[in-house]
DNA sequence: ATGATTGGATAGTGCCACTCTCCATTGAAG
DNA sequence: CTTCAATGGAGAGTGGCACTATCCAATCAT
């Protein structure tokens, strides 16, 4: 497959895909001659998923470049690399995490986890990126006027471990390999708009539930 | 209050305030002379409320604007003018819908809501810029290669369903007033980071519980 | 043989959330 | 009363980022 057929099958234009090739968010294609070079369905597929990442999941090139990197980690086991590979998804700004506001937070943090029996995310010597964004944006919202408390917190993350306990059911159906990987990926990173769209309509169904019609 | 204290109060600079003002997110002060305007609490408030929008949310200043318009439509009832709001929410762009595989997406999330029994989302006229982005999603996915079928989202939109419950008993406990509709976009807006932020924490957790540590 | 196409490098574009600079007015200190 | 720093307002400028347009030499198809 040619740079020009990748572009048709995915609907990305060329220029894009040589801005991809340049921010290493995908590998370059087998050399052919020294000015050609030939891409397969493994670079259609990470086409899809690094389209999927930055158009649908909103997330930045430097992220998105990260994640692939974790999904792409020989060293690694498959659960590993998915693992790492999460572990290197959020974008919100990594802040200090040390300053009063966010220590309060952390305490809540620690409190909720403790409820929910989540202890292994806490023994992990370094925080886990995903605990400290959470610890970020709950340090922000306090900053801004808005507590949040690990009692109000508890109802959401009750529903979201159910979530994860779906995700995982399904990602061990999934065939081994790095599709496997990608595809996990994939789920999280995807589900994440359909997920608020869904709350959002849920709250609209139940809205008019209560209420009534407009 | 003075525009520098505004700012002392809020953590937010003065430029970006007079920007914010500038763009209408921000009602004008009060003018006490030519040269000068007096803020009070409901602006701090607001503030906040722009921030925590723009900041924690990562909305466009031009949906936070929309939002804030039907925040303060004094036209509409408490209920409407929170769905108003809602309904003003969602910040992908506006697809066609009209094309093959926005006809495909809009086919299952019937069945998705059919199954629901959200029925009160679809017999609306004009369809719910809600619906419409949820669409919009999945045709995207759709048209990357991820097929999003309605029996997978279904666990998805149970679990959203009992957090929109939740949410809706919450926001009946506030008292009434502007207050309350700024509330509860606050909280449909602020809790959506966090959200997520639960459930990568809740999949990390799952995996440790099933796999063991690293 | 020759014109079109390819991959690669560089510079430019458009958008957007700010941020800087300037200005006439004005409140406060001496 | 005088002087000087501060205020609110308006327009232009900045920086970051995801692309995108332009070139160019090599090479493929005819």
């Amino acid at each position: 497959m040619r740079l020009a057929e990748l572009s048709e099958q995915s609907g990305v234009s060329i220029a894009t895909i040589k801005y991809y090739l340049r921010e290493r968010l995908l590998p370059p294609g087998r050399r052919v001659t020294a000015t050609q070079a030939e891409y397969d369905e493994a670079h259609l597929r990470r086409l899809r998923l690094v389209r999927a990442m930055i158009q649908v999941g909103g997330m930045p090139v430097a992220t998105a470049r990260e994640v692939l990197a974790h999904i792409d980690d020989e060293s690694l086991g498959l659960t590993m690399r998915l693992g790492a590979a999460t572990w290197a998804l959020p974008q919100p700004p990594e802040a200090p995490l040390d300053d009063a506001a966010s220590t309060d937070a952390r305490q809540e943090v620690e409190r909720l986890l403790e409820e929910l029996g989540w202890d292994s995310v806490r023994e992990v010597g370094d925080l886990s990126p995903v605990y400290r964004s959470l610890i970020t944006s709950i340090a922000t919202l306090n900053g801004l006027g808005y507590t949040v408390s690990a009692a109000e917190l508890l109802p959401y993350a009750r529903q979201m471990e159910q979530i994860a306990i779906h995700d995982m059911d399904q990602l061990e159906n999934l065939p081994e390999g790095t599709e496997q990987v990608e595809a996990a990926v994939a789920a999280q990173v995807l589900y994440d708009p359909l997920l608020l769209s869904l709350r959002r309509l849920a709250l609209e169904a139940e809205t008019t539930r209560r209420y009534g019609m407009a």
